[in-house]
DNA sequence: TTGCATAGTGTCAGATAGTGTCATATAATG
DNA sequence: CATTATATGACACTATCTGACACTATGCAA
């Protein structure tokens, strides 16, 4: 289970520390896919079995699910922990991401995922979400 | 298992670089077949035969099935890296997947299977894909 | 057959991107 | 406050990619 909210920076060779705190689960591996609102997923090896069986197997003559298997899998990278600590990210995903050399970066546990925003990203999303959770509570009184 | 995306481009004697993450799994030798959707397939050994049985399985009344085993089978090409980890794309492929020579390439790791496209018609596929990606997620999420 | 043209193969060297390691700076902990 | 752990920048090193070029094989025409 990844909880909290850290601020990071890519390095000029396009690596990013994972804190320290969700560094053990990750020991053994781990897989970067992308996710929803332009970030990054941090998945545990576990979990990402479970979530590509899925799409393995699903018949190859549909189109549709071709193309979920090419989103995937082209999207995914099978990665591991630097002896510092760091993942390097591939130039597709950190054009994907919207994370540049040098820029800042904001890691959030998220459950059973790690989540990796660009900083400027996450902030709109953040205020965004915090719009919405007032909206729910103004509704509910 | 093979994921991410890279970008290369097809030499001027038709050979592409296949990603040294890939090569591993294809010491033994490897086949190359058309794809779904323009693009070209590179299996293991063990996988083409999985494939190539499965095909043959297929109730050959169907006219699409019978199309599908024909452009399978007589488009493979049973092939190895060379020494610097290239293939030989030969003309009938290169020309299936639309790749001229000195074209740029795109070769993503899409699961069982390496996929080889012509960059511009990736750029398209992957647009359709992403939006198929997200779509999904956003019904799950 | 011989010579020529074309396609494919093997090898090499420079450029670049990625990796590993270390030292310092900063933050966290007791 | 002292000590430890963590983060980040710097740098050297390695691997990979790419283009060049020479060599081989094949097919075609004279």
């Amino acid at each position: 289970m990844f909880l909290g909210e850290f601020r990071h920076t890519m390095d000029s060779k396009g690596r990013i520390v994972i804190p320290s705190k969700f560094r053990k689960e990750l020991q053994q591996g781990c897989v970067v896919t992308k996710g929803l609102d332009n970030c990054l997923q941090v998945l545990t090896k576990g979990n990402w079995l479970d979530e590509s069986e899925k799409m393995a197997s699903l018949p190859p003559t549909e189109k549709t699910s071709r193309q979920l298997r090419r989103a995937l899998f082209s999207g995914a990278i099978d990665s591991k922990l630097d002896s510092a600590g760091r993942i390097q990210i591939p130039e597709n995903l950190r054009k994907y991401s919207e994370i540049g050399i040098n820029d800042d970066v904001t890691v959030t546990g998220s459950g059973p995922v790690i989540e990796i925003w660009s900083t400027k990203v996450w902030k709109k999303i953040q205020q965004d979400a915090d719009k919405a959770f007032a909206n729910i509570n103004e509704v509910k009184g």
